[in-house]
DNA sequence: GCGTAATATATGAAAAACCATATATGTTGT
DNA sequence: ACAACATATATGGTTTTTCATATATTACGC
């Protein structure tokens, strides 16, 4: 299943996605509240937001008890993670991106051990 | 003046503004009248789209005559250009993008010599 | 173990904002 | 006047956001 370049960038092109895809890039996995807390918005919204992800390939969900893990597909082509690593690498100390990864480093009773050790 | 994420993502999320920064990214400069030929659109939706690309500061125009040549910008971020390096060797033997090269390689009466000698 | 509550997440529906396309018309250069 | 290119306007379609509500899983009290 080979991602078309609208749907990759059109997907990308919003930032509370990119915000999610960069924080989980440097995270690994991360629940719904994590991202929740770290971007600052509604769940409703940051819920449709990893939903839309998902309907795209770009992420994968995994159910542990009440939590639902999200992670980067593994399995997308390279070109579309090498994409995602200049990007990361390139605005990772840039606004909003910084404060994002502040923030969840930062939350109080996170879902589980931070996955940064 | 550094382009946002979001708004290079959604400049290049458009299938027409991509293919035409793919043919600029392979040919360096092309007027409006070889993109127009080798996507096979109107003038006026391909005139949009350059304009657009220019306002965003992707690609620069230089007047010659009565042509109006444009070509990515080189003042660009490295970061920007990587993602057309990658983007552009991930796709080019893909549909549309291939079929645009040919249709420009093979277009009669080309406004100049063409750029890919 | 069974009902009840609490927490985490997802979704339906409606409004607002945004984007793309087509057509028509204007501008610039020879 | 003609060719190459740009822009304005109208229209239709898609995306985003919000609110309210639904589902799923665990925890508690008895």
């Amino acid at each position: 299943m080979e991602i078309s370049t609208d749907t990759l960038f059109s997907t990308l092109s919003n930032e509370i996605r990119l915000r999610c895809l960069m924080l989980l890039h440097h995270q690994g996995e991360l629940c719904v509240c994590e991202l929740t807390h770290a971007l600052h918005m509604s769940q409703p919204m940051i819920s449709r937001h990893l939903a839309l992800l998902r309907d795209t390939g770009l992420v994968n969900d995994r159910r542990a008890g009440r939590w639902v893990y999200y992670s980067i597909n593994a399995a997308l082509s390279d070109w579309v993670k090498q994409i995602f690593v200049i990007t990361a690498k390139a605005n990772k100390n840039q606004p909003p991106f910084a404060d994002d990864l502040e923030a969840l480093m930062t939350m109080p009773d996170r879902a589980e051990t931070a996955g940064c050790g």
